[in-house]
DNA sequence: CCTTACTAATTAACCGGTTAGTTAATTATA
DNA sequence: TATAATTAACTAACCGGTTAATTAGTAAGG
């Protein structure tokens, strides 16, 4: 008997569970997701949802650890095919972008998160966050002992990045509607594509780190 | 009798709702923001909020209505002190840093808001930030023809400023605890004042609308 | 190959607590 | 006294979470 057949497949059940809670909690966020809805999503139980995380901040913990160790592989993996930090900068930002474009409840998780200082679940978010904070301070600070970056505050430059990325794309449908209103004429980038974008921060990144006349 | 010794002041109860609404907001977002708890805050029976807002949704509105005419006063009337689009970009920055900086609540619920793409209260909001945006753009188109600016994408450079300071006021607390820690040696900002912050960002945008070489 | 016994997966029904919102009565003020 | 402001008590719906019972798969024993 194959696994496809079978009736009852616990991984399937979890994984399945895991799927659409990423996709509730990003729509609705932590609060406002219901764990009655996700069942009826999933076509489960709503008690399988407790049997498999013992409760919503569980779930919630595991949603966040999957979507938190995907993006910080993605970008470990590419950081390493570089040796300029100006590549790796540029491979930073690029990842990120396309990351956050295909997966885009990582944006909205992240943002409601921030927003909320971590009220739901800190611990993990928090050092998954510093990880990647850690490895974008340390591309700049290389940079600047090569003396190829100059006036680099790696905080601010991280949020630069990641907070118009994460805007960028949560924003898509916002914009989308405001360039349809004709009575101001107002481009909202509505039709970029991420590459492009991607492409004009880190331009713009770049021409910030270069040594001020 | 004078007001201030009245036990009745539609008036008050009133203002004395929103004051307490917009903190609770921004602290625990729309979902999680209890009447019960309100009603508590303001001394006032719960009954009340209803009497004077119709329903929670009501209330919301009222509240970021309050909050999105104060910056979007404070930034226009700000902007009249200034004829150089260069003087404009920097009063515009510096405006948004300190009144963010001083009225919390304006990035964690713009934060929210804009994770949700408007899921809670759009129109309002959107019309408010549009107007924002609307003399934002303004500035560097103006900045552009005269000269002094080059190769802007204002939604882009929109989001680089005020999603980097909605970021770096939101996340305050968890920058703190993260500089305490010892394990990584990372500079989080902990400690920089917001004019600090707003001069670096006034620096870096100027750098990024010099011509590119 | 079939039965039995055990385990893991799944379900329906339920629970206490909380929520937004209502209502009818009461109080203060002009 | 008329009206606006205020209250206590209530409801109906929903929430996260539990429980006891049921079903499906699995492995051993005859």
């Amino acid at each position: 008997m194959s696994k496809k057949t079978q009736k009852r497949d616990a991984e399937a059940s979890k994984q399945l569970i895991i799927t659409y809670a990423k996709s509730l909690f990003s729509e609705k966020g932590y609060a406002q997701a219901s764990m009655d809805e996700l069942a009826q999503r999933c076509g489960l139980n709503k008690a399988m949802v407790f049997y498999y995380f013992k409760n919503k901040k569980g779930l919630y913990e595991a949603v966040m650890r999957e979507v938190l160790i995907e993006i910080q592989q993605a970008i470990t993996e590419e950081n390493k095919t570089h040796s300029k930090p100006i590549d790796e900068l540029e491979g930073f930002i690029r990842t990120y972008a396309r990351y956050a474009c295909e997966h885009p409840y990582l944006p909205a998780l992240l943002l409601k998160e921030l927003s909320d200082s971590g009220a739901v679940f800190p611990e993990m978010l928090f050092t998954s966050m510093r990880q990647l904070f850690a490895l974008f301070t340390d591309i700049l600070k290389r940079g600047e002992a090569k003396g190829c970056f100059h006036d680099a505050v790696p905080m601010i430059l991280y949020f630069m990045v990641i907070g118009t990325l994460n805007l960028l794309v949560t924003t898509k449908p916002l914009r989308l509607k405001a360039a349809a209103l004709e009575d101001i004429d107002l481009d909202t980038c509505a039709e970029c594509d991420i590459e492009e974008i991607a492409d004009y921060i880190i331009a713009k990144i770049k021409q910030m780190l270069k040594e001020p006349q």
